[in-house]
DNA sequence: CTTGACCTTCCCATGGTTGGAAGCCGCAGA
DNA sequence: TCTGCGGCTTCCAACCATGGGAAGGTCAAG
């Protein structure tokens, strides 16, 4: 099967799917003798494992690791468990964060007229914040889900 | 003032004031004979603005905005409003998005025994899920929050 | 004058994905 | 057989915000 085939049946795109490979994240696919990429049943299978796993917002590492294990039968089900735990943490962490921002938000927007006149007061907090921090540690999340595709 | 004193007092790194320069997001600073930017106590106030912008979760485009209605003495609160809100249901999409990944998985990672054996719930749903739609147009957010710093 | 802290510009990397260009391949129709 | 089209190949670049680092100029204190 063609690359085009296996995005269209797998969900991945085939620049994706080149992507994976080079980055090593699926092993090399055979070739035609045209040179042309060729994927078997297993391979799109495996594909639209990837796709499923970062549907849920696991990054890339975290893939290699549960491709790993999806892949080994002796594997032990505590493991899987535990990179999909950390990740639910992650997530929650993140939308904590986004939840304050909206919060905070929707109030200042509530409190905003909202008419022709200038006054308003989600200018006068980003101008004058009452909890400022300049220059602290603020949480630095980082990396934790696309929703993307 | 030099970049450094500016990035301690605004909360922006230097790396980032030269970026916003360059991207056009604030006029290029002064100079002084060496050639060193100079900064003004207004131009620091303008970037903490940016940056308590950037912590609510404001996307580059919006804060380009605020910030041309911010300098403009005639504004009309309304507009900014509108950005705000538009922000919030943005966020809240996005919250939305990464709550069910977290739903999802936690309710997997609860039915997962978590021991030696390799029967593990969250590996066969990466493998065959219930509710499928391989290769259809799924929310495709895009650019919601970083909450960085 | 030396030292050290600061500044300058320039390039590179991240992560996930998309876009495009140039060129080869394979199939179908005239 | 020739032509055209769409698919495939590789390579290069871009997005966004940020940090890292190199190479070299500047400044103030000792």
């Amino acid at each position: 099967m063609n690359i085009g085939q296996a995005a269209r049946t797998s969900g991945v795109s085939a620049k994706m799917i080149r992507y994976y490979e080079q980055s090593g994240l699926i092993p090399p696919a055979g070739r035609t003798g045209a040179g042309y990429r060729d994927y078997s049943d297993k391979d799109v299978h495996e594909l639209r494992f990837i796709r499923r796993a970062r549907d849920l917002g696991f990054a890339t590492t975290e893939i290699v690791e549960l491709l790993g294990l999806w892949r080994d039968r002796s594997r032990q089900s505590a493991d899987v468990k535990r990179i999909a735990e950390n990740h639910v943490a992650a997530l929650q962490t993140k939308i904590r964060e986004l939840q304050e921002m909206a919060d905070t938000l929707a109030e200042l927007a509530h409190c905003c007229h909202g008419d022709h006149r200038p006054d308003c007061p989600i200018l006068e907090r980003l101008e004058t914040p009452e909890n400022d921090t300049p220059a602290t540690i603020r949480p630095r999340s980082g990396a934790v889900a696309r929703s993307r595709r």
